[in-house]
DNA sequence: ATTATCTATAGATCTATAGATAATGC
DNA sequence: ATTATCTATAGATCTATAGATAATGC
């Protein structure tokens, strides 16, 4: 096998990234190796440097496109979703959310966190999650109303606090009838919201 | 140097304990070794397999001690906080759950969600933190009243996911503004809370 | 005599680099 | 000629074990 077309090239960069993508959100960036990442994509691991400067620079857009992927959802269910009103929207976004899915497709604000603090503040990493988890804070409480109100937004912001604590339990503790109950909880909180105010 | 005193041998294990439970936390099971460990008690590694079986063994119990430490100081400010009353209990809590605190004793469900999330479920590592994690709950709902209703019980629970939500993402991303207004919105809300039913 | 700790090391990683290979792109 | 990928490997880990050392405990 000698060199690859450019497109091909391309191409190939992109499925590292969304290898590495799901593979660190499984394990975390630690207990994942360069052969490993590699391997998935079906090439072996002397390749990877003509692609990446180091494991770092990889991890960090790895974790950007971990975010882009669930913003991309997250605006598509907004927008795109046939029920509209306040309660609807943020019911679907919370019940996908919490959806069970593939150990690869785990939510980055909780796969990512423990990494995103081992990283410093100024490092690619950090500022990537950071974003990332701003960027998924601010369509949480925007899906309803363009402009909450101030006690509207500080409902919404804990809504949007409990979804990802209870899906970071879930996810370490599987689904023990505690954590069912935890998130029927918040489904429940989630469609009395509406009427109320 | 030979041998040491049963005494000190067992305080050296606590010590070794002690050090894994908060360097574990601050990085990642994955990403401590065991001669760091080790040095941190200011011993070398070969003594450690006189000890522990193995760095897994080593975990789980280091996990143990992570979450009896918690615990503990939570159950003492239930009872000997000098302040009673569903509101104040809850708000005291939260209050010191939110405080923050030096990286080594971060508390145990967000630092080692990810490693949780990496381990079967009966191993015995994800059984301790399984147990951990629900005795937090646990304690937090009954902190108030003994027996809450139905009602009280889950907004209770969706109060917890929320510290735990909070507490993951400031962590995560630091103290920035929309964390700042979280953390404010989760301690209103604890300050109403009493007061309505 | 027993054993807690230390020194030393085997064997298995892991990141990153160097040089070979062979197909692309000019 | 250039370069994407492969093979091979250097250098630095890391877990776990083996054997030495010296103080305890009977």
């Amino acid at each position: 096998m000698g060199r690859s077309t450019r497109a091909q090239a391309d191409q190939n960069r992109a499925r590292i990234v969304d290898a590495a993508s799901g593979l660190f959100r499984v394990k975390g960036i630690d207990a994942v190796s360069i052969a490993e990442i590699m391997e998935a994509t079906g090439m072996t691991q002397g390749g990877f440097y003509k692609h990446f400067s180091s494991k770092e620079a990889l991890a960090a857009e790895a974790c950007a496109e971990a975010f882009e992927r669930s913003t991309t959802t997250w605006k598509e269910l907004v927008s795109a979703g046939p029920e509209s009103g306040r309660t609807n929207r943020l019911r679907q976004l919370a019940e996908y959310y919490l959806t069970e899915k593939p150990p690869e497709k785990t939510c980055p604000m909780i796969a990512l966190g423990q990494d995103a603090a081992g990283h410093a503040a100024e490092e690619p990493f950090s500022q990537v999650y950071r974003k990332g988890a701003q960027g998924m804070c601010e369509l949480f409480v925007n899906a309803a109303s363009p402009e909450p109100n101030g006690r509207q937004r500080e409902e919404l912001m804990l809504l949007f606090a409990s979804m990802v604590g209870t899906n970071l339990l879930k996810r370490a503790v599987g689904n023990e009838p505690w954590i069912q109950e935890m998130q029927q909880a918040l489904m429940k909180k989630l469609s009395c919201e509406g009427s109320g105010d």
